[in-house]
DNA sequence: CGAATTTCCATTGACACCCATAAAATCCCA
DNA sequence: TGGGATTTTATGGGTGTCAATGGAAATTCG
């Protein structure tokens, strides 16, 4: 969770905020995967676990049609970020030119993922986001019903 | 439960009342999880256990899209705050911006999340309750019917 | 051999830990 | 049960450590 914003220097590395890179940590690879969100000018991220469950789904026949072209979609446009001695990733010119990211960049947790974006962005979104809740009549008192059901 | 009121020192320190920390003391991570309030300038702060809660949930496919947006926002902006082996935390200047916390804070129990104010900001909330509440004609004997129904 | 990439090193500033004191709540027993 | 003794809390401050950042050196690859 949180959100931290980060320098992104003259060579386009970027330092991934401490806390993510423990979660990430005893992942089978040491770095990140990144592919553009499909719904934002955002990067979406995770660590090679997930990218791999993701795959694993793909091939599991069960798997509706069109998740498995969501599924595809997103592999496809994955990429491995992997960390360098100081915890920084490059940020590859198409996946910066994605989410208009230049000087900095805001990594945005959200629990198992996290997303990355120009930081102006972001706030823009979160203003909106934060608008649309409350035009709904969202409350806090609404806490516990976020959580998820227990899996059954 | 209960308000109690304790210092910031200069370094932005405060110390979580004892008994909030007792009651989060068997949780995965040693501390708070703070985020601005939506409704007051207030924080809303709760154990990590919540926040993973609200973070499965918007994995959660069946979860609708405005609850997805609430969980995002919240998750955003919410900050990891560890204790320090005196249990104290230390309050980052967003935060303690949106509340107009300086030198004191006052810690709002309300069952399994709780609330920080600025004293003098938490004392208006307070009477505004109070003049609302005798406003609308509610009494005491109704405390029996503010009990939830368990969940089922 | 040159360009790009990756590792190495060095700086700064924030943060986490250590200790020390004072106030308050609790215990305990005569 | 009163009051002293002991244990927790709250609070302040010093200081070492680590994260973020920038640049140089070294390595890779076409």
């Amino acid at each position: 969770m949180s959100t931290y914003v980060n320098k992104v220097d003259r060579k386009g590395r970027v330092s991934v905020p401490a806390t993510f890179r423990t979660a990430l940590a005893d992942q089978n690879f040491d770095g990140i995967v990144a592919f553009p969100s499909l719904d934002y000018d955002a990067l979406e991220a995770t660590g090679i676990d997930t990218m791999e469950a993701i795959s694993a789904g793909l091939n599991a026949l069960e798997q509706p049609a069109e998740q498995q072209g969501l599924a595809t979609l997103i592999l496809a446009r994955s990429l491995r970020l992997p960390f360098d001695p100081e915890g920084r990733i490059v940020l590859p010119e198409k996946l910066a030119a994605h989410a208009h990211i230049t000087e900095s960049a805001a990594f945005v947790g959200l629990g198992s993922t996290f997303q990355i974006w120009e930081p102006d962005r972001f706030a823009a979104h979160e203003a909106a986001l934060l608008e649309r809740t409350r035009r709904e009549g969202m409350r806090m008192p609404s806490l516990g019903s976020l959580a998820g059901r227990p899996r059954s």
